[in-house]
RNA sequence: GGUGCUGUGGCCGAGUGGCUAGGCAGAGGUCUGCAAAACCUCCUACAGCAGUUCGAAUCUGCUCAGCACCUCCA
């Protein structure tokens, strides 16, 4: 490996060395989505920014055991209603029903992205039993307490041991003095309790009887329980939005904190919002974009619909704990980046290296090539730096253009160099970033064929034809490229 | 109101005490039947004001502008 990987840890608000509890295993636990309608893009954004973790780690050899949830119950709106039995009284539909048309749904847009499945995909309704238990081990622990049929957690209490709201760092004090009236606030003890267990009120379909009540499980339990057991009372990486930082993240380490009594999670990363002309995307602002809207070009603020692979060559052009601003314009000059990385991956993919005894080293070329290659190793290992890995790719890719045109010497840099560049340039856009050649794409033999014409007619310095071959590629988003080595093609950017 | 974050060249976006990414757009050049592609070169910025420093876009302070989060049923 070439130098550390640090990761910017929220908890302690630093940037600090990764190292695992357990190397070579990493434990890798993400907040997924509620299945109650689309995702947008500001949710792939998230689930994307993990993803290349995901990858990366993998990449530099460790064992990775990534857990997303899938959330099924207990995510509530102001209104108290829960949201997908909100959305199944709307649609005449049963709750799991519309739990499983959404996560169908979610699960094809993240394979549209090129985004790799987790390891475990847990639900909440499928550890009810674990959450019913992490209750009674929280009254057991006396940070819990029952009242009329609900179950909260003790902040004040807890708060003698441990600290509420270190996470998003914010003090006891200042919450309580903010505290909104809502509903439910009587049976609490404290105003900053969270539910744990709630009782249902008589149209609540999604209910499940228990000694307390007929209820269901408040929404940031089933996270600390499913976390907990699949990866451990501590594991190394608990990710997840911004906007979950406080409270979801800070009343899941409340609760694995007071169960287990360890700290759950020891690197807490955050990915910041995807935001349009400044505001975060969000289905509440009504701004926000379904992916195939992006795709189609079907929106108000687009002149053109954009494939997945540009969206995401577009995404991880940004570090994700920045904002990222959405904008057709930002979205065209990442359409003609990704074709060119795109037919850069094309050209190094064919090209073998040459033997040539006559031909001297360039050492400069050479140490630069090496030096990019190192490049993307350091850039990934500052915090998942992809902005930056991206830019190192964009120097490979001006030696791999040039030797694929003539302009630089492959024997000039060696074949070691020459194997090194090619290795990393493909793996860290396949395997790392998950960028690869687009399907719906043309290429293939007829491409090759009519290249083939156009190459005869060229020798035949029957140029109308020539002509005539290269409009008609160009239309179908082919430029025909005349080197000196040869013909070959290229996307159009 | 509290807490935190951000302000980078025409645009997008990294970086974060001296070496000053990258992409898009623009200018010039090489190559070419003409082009395109490609390569080379150029355009060298960090909201404003003050301070610390040999040196600041990077640290400190103030000002301005914008954003995010603010519970328990988000």
């Amino acid at each position: 490996m070439i130098g550390k990987l640090k990761v910017n840890n929220t908890l302690t608000k630093k940037k600090e060395v990764f190292e695992p509890l357990n190397p070579p295993h990493v434990g890798l636990y993400v907040c997924g989505p509620t299945v109650y309608s689309d995702v947008h893009l500001g949710n792939v954004r998230t689930f994307m920014s993990f993803d290349v973790i995901y990858r990366y780690l993998k990449f530099l050899g460790y064992k990775v055991r990534y857990v997303r949830n899938i959330t099924d119950v207990g995510h509530l709106l102001d209104s108290g209603e829960d949201r997908i039995s909100k959305k199944a009284t709307l649609e005449s539909l049963e709750p799991m029903e519309i739990v499983q048309k959404y996560t169908n749904d979610f699960h094809d847009v993240m394979a549209t992205f090129n985004i790799l499945c987790p390891d475990i995909e847990p639900t909440a309704t499928g550890h009810l039993m674990e959450q019913l238990a992490m209750i009674d081990q929280l009254v057991d622990n006396g940070l819990a307490y029952e009242s009329n049929g609900s179950v909260y957690f003790d902040i004040e209490k807890y708060n003698k041991e441990n600290t509420y709201g270190k996470l998003s760092g914010r003090k006891i004090e200042d919450l309580l003095n903010q505290t909104r009236e809502l509903d439910g606030q009587d049976d609490k003890k404290n105003p900053l309790d969270f539910a744990l267990w709630k009782k249902a009120a008589p149209e609540h379909i999604m209910r499940w009887k228990t000694k307390w009540s007929d209820g269901f499980p408040g929404w940031h339990l089933e996270c600390a329980v499913m976390s907990t057991k699949y990866l451990g009372k501590e594991f190394d990486i608990h990710g997840g939005g911004m906007d979950l930082q406080f409270p979801h993240h800070e009343c899941e380490i409340a609760q694995s904190y007071g169960t287990y009594k360890k700290e759950p999670a020891r690197y807490w990363l955050h990915t910041n919002m995807l935001t349009v002309n400044g505001q975060k995307m969000s289905k509440s602002l009504g701004n926000s974009f379904l992916p195939k809207q992006l795709i189609s070009g079907d929106h108000e603020l687009l002149s053109q619909g954009f494939s997945p692979m540009t969206i995401r060559f577009f995404m991880l052009q940004s570090h994700y704990a920045s904002t990222l601003d959405f904008s057709n314009e930002a979205l065209i000059a990442a359409q003609k980046g990704y074709f060119k990385m795109a037919n850069g991956m094309r050209i190094i993919k064919k090209m073998e290296f040459a033997e040539n005894t006559e031909a001297t080293i360039d050492e400069k070329q050479k140490e630069q090539i090496e030096k990019f290659c190192d490049n993307c190793y350091y850039a990934m290992n500052d915090d998942f730096n992809t902005a930056l890995t991206i830019g190192h790719l964009f120097n490979i890719l001006k030696k791999i253009n040039a030797i694929h045109t003539g302009q630089l010497s492959m024997a000039a840099i060696g074949k070691e160099t020459f194997e090194r560049m090619k290795s990393t340039f493909i793996s860290f856009n396949e395997e790392v970033l998950g960028i690869k050649a687009e399907d719906s794409l043309p290429g293939g033999q007829l491409l090759d064929i009519i290249l083939k014409e156009y190459q005869q007619a060229k020798e035949a310095r029957n140029y109308d034809k020539v002509d005539e071959l290269r409009s008609a590629l160009k239309a179908g988003g082919i430029v025909v490229k005349d080197m000196k080595t040869g013909i070959d093609w290229a996307y159009e950017e």
